[in-house]
DNA sequence: ACCTGAACACCGTTCAAGT
DNA sequence: ACCTGAACACCGTTCAAGT
């Protein structure tokens, strides 16, 4: 109906490249969820043979690994930011909003790096690992100190996205709270603070609530690492 | 060889039951990891007709639930004790222990969740949410801040599995560090510093950190809230 | 040398046929 | 009413056969 290149998935015989069927897979992902994303179903998608695909990736394992690294590549780390808390503020309300962009990746940025050690992940999803040790390094902490801020900010980031994406509904037509959430399905006698909470959860400010815990996160790393000798900044 | 009724898949006629059913569920995910259990392999396991596990669990998604919840239940959550940052505490250890014996598991935990609505998950999985809750609220809590102090623990400690489980590797065997880790494929140019921390990535201690975290947060929590209007404790 | 697609060994789930 | 298992509509991946 439209103009052929508006969509990857219309323009049947464009050139096949890692890149198209990458972006492609994210496309079927995020409207369909990450079920939907098969070996046959993506060629469909672009109008060829399934068998074609292994070309661009290995497995269904990479092509999954693939689509972490695509999503994880959107998201844009100055190293040479002097203010590394402000950057990893900054990055962290980015991470956030591309994981409510792609809710139906998140699985895959938090899981897939349990099935992989270190060294053989896909590099694109290791960048931003060193990008913010870089930034930390560059800031004046020493390589191992850099290495426990990140921890920290990192498992800090990823449990708020998980606490935040939990509670998300996906249909917000169903705005009445006690359906939205499901609460009043549960036992009253089991469960009273739950259900009492309803309004609250129905409330939940996802970005305020981050930008809150960074602000304690942050300082705290910064009054514990501030005691030791410092590296000598660039 | 072992007497019948030490292992359930081995006692192949014994009643099916879903506990049986989970409990062997379990076994498997454990043994051979999650993509190991489908249906006909369950089925397999006890004996029985793949079709018979349908009286079990609805679906496969069901059964996967069902997991979860088997692990989750494995976590005593005393709430009528008076310290909650100590028995926090001790939950979040035991938590970390459970996700240690269980790794596979563990995307189930922090992956099924985000598929559906807080009030319809499997009450198992709940438990642990509205015991919190009552602990918290019996310390003295409104029950908003608990809900806060919540969301900021469980937060930390999800994030902080997900850490370990990174850099935890299956086979104790192939303990020369650079190879366990595979960092020495990354090229240097691109990754000097993750390529460096090694030796620091192969001592992490994630009982240590997980307390070392746990403090900062506990004690940053109760510092912000008992700045509020108390309620009665009870 | 490259590409295609038939074939294999699996899946989850439905539902008709048996008891 | 309950249970069984054949059948359906899918999977990922291998590899022989074509070009």
């Amino acid at each position: 109906m439209a103009s052929p290149k508006s969509a990857p998935a219309a323009d049947r015989k464009a050139r096949l490249s890692r890149e198209l069927v990458l972006a492609t897979a994210l496309e079927l992902v995020d409207a369909e969820g990450l079920d939907a994303l098969t070996m046959r179903r993506l060629g469909q998608e672009l109008g060829r043979d399934p068998m074609s695909l292994y070309r661009y990736a290995e497995n269904r394992a990479a092509l999954l690994d693939g689509v972490s690294e695509l999503v994880l590549n959107e998201l844009p780390v100055h190293e040479e930011d002097p203010d590394w808390k402000a950057q990893l503020r900054q990055i962290a309300h980015n991470l956030r909003l591309l994981a409510l962009q792609h809710p139906n990746v998140v699985p895959l940025l938090v899981t897939r790096p349990l099935s992989t050690p270190l060294g053989l992940r896909p590099l694109g999803t290791l960048r931003p690992l060193e990008q913010i040790l870089a930034l930390l390094v560059g800031a004046g902490f020493s390589p191992a100190d850099a290495l426990h801020v990140y921890r920290a900010y990192y498992g800090f980031l990823y449990g708020h996205i998980l606490n935040e994406l939990q509670e998300f509904v996906v249909d917000p037509e169903e705005n009445e709270v006690l359906l939205r959430l499901g609460l009043h399905r549960l036992p009253a006698k089991e469960f009273p603070l739950l259900r009492a909470l309803a309004p609250a959860l129905a409330e939940y400010d996802g970005s305020a609530e981050l930008d809150q815990g960074l602000t304690i996160l942050l300082s705290g790393l910064e009054s514990q690492l501030s005691l030791q000798p410092a590296h000598s900044p660039a």
